[in-house]
DNA sequence: GTCTATAACGGGATAGAC
DNA sequence: GTCTATCCCGTTATAGAC
């Protein structure tokens, strides 16, 4: 490929930016650094992407667009809900485990493109719960588990397994907790997440 | 006052700030712009505030720290814990119904200065849980309710309340969702949400 | 302590020539 | 695709007036 959306310079360009910033913070990586360390003129780097927000962006819409098919796949798969739930928490805590960046910076781009047109497209991927949402109805018809809104339980999902990691550095401060404790304590969402939900089911 | 920390240009500046940001985001808005309108010397807008990001930290900082007295206070009233986490979680979003901007504001601050010193004093305002933390313990070890880990159930109350906050705009764009009706899915929220704490505190 | 004026530096973004 | 020159913006520094 040698087109403007997938030569060897654009890929250059977005593996030495990815290193760079997770190495170093965003804003303490500037656009000169990056153009440099991947031999790229610092215009051309313009060229291919219009700004460093974007370059951050299309960094980041890669990595949410692999592992938004994962999760949205665990949402589809014919399992029963615990097994379900189960999966799909753990893989997600995986996720972000690996990457810890993804969730303040998705929310960061997020926050700077509030109001604006749809960005951040990859995102959406990882909302496709119809199947979750009818097997949740289903399950409440037949009374294995309470009556319950699908939309606010999804977003109550995502909401205990993501916001620990938006605020990580609040949690460890606050409890002064050392890297090790910090890691511990994202480990122990894991079930403490799974029970809070399942027990929030109970009929 | 007339000390550099509560002077009428200083207000007046951090008033005017507060009004743009607002109006048209952060990142949309010039120091040159602010201190213009403010009628204020670029120079002298500087000398208050060291930098643009401490002045829209400064900004927040006020009611970070109104509003988390109030939060802090309710988790330490000498309350039925059924009742008073029914009263912190409908307090807390009335505070973010009122004031949207202000979960993506903390996080985007807290994002970008990630790993830094102790900043946004005020954010620790909120995290006074000592009282909750026995109350939990002692209601545990009664059989009033499950066995748990309070740091846990703290950081799972308040992930449920302001996650949702964060990601309004998606939620919104996903459900293709008017004004009106992401409103309602957000009042909706104050009971699933204590539905879901409670009923995951069941024994 | 408060305020003005001015210059300069570094970083991100852009236009245009080649 | 490439590179230069340039612009805008946040920030720092200085020197001085009230």
């Amino acid at each position: 490929m040698d087109t403007k959306h997938g030569s060897a310079t654009r890929l250059k360009l977005m593996e030495t930016a990815r290193e760079l910033f997770i190495a170093k913070g965003v804003d303490r990586v500037g656009v000169r650094e990056i153009a440099t360390k991947a031999g790229v003129n610092l215009s051309l780097m313009n060229y291919y992407f219009r700004s460093k927000e974007n370059l951050l962006e299309e960094i980041f819409e890669q990595s949410i667009k692999d592992n938004g098919q994962v999760l949205r796949g665990i949402l589809n798969e014919d399992l029963p809900l615990e097994e379900k739930i189960y999966k799909y928490v753990n893989t997600y805590i995986d996720i972000l485990t690996e990457d810890p960046l993804l969730v303040p910076f998705v929310l960061s781009i997020i926050h700077r493109n509030a109001e604006q047109a749809p960005r951040l497209k990859a995102v959406h991927t990882l909302y496709n719960t119809e199947t979750f949402s009818n097997q949740l109805k289903h399950e409440a018809e037949v009374g294995k588990i309470r009556k319950i809104d699908p939309e606010q339980f999804f977003i109550s999902m995502i909401s205990l397994i993501l916001f620990p990691f938006a605020i990580k550095w609040l949690i460890g401060y606050r409890m002064t907790f050392t890297p090790g404790q910090m890691a511990k304590f994202l480990e122990d969402r894991r079930e403490h997440v799974y029970d809070m939900l399942i027990n929030s089911l109970r009929p």
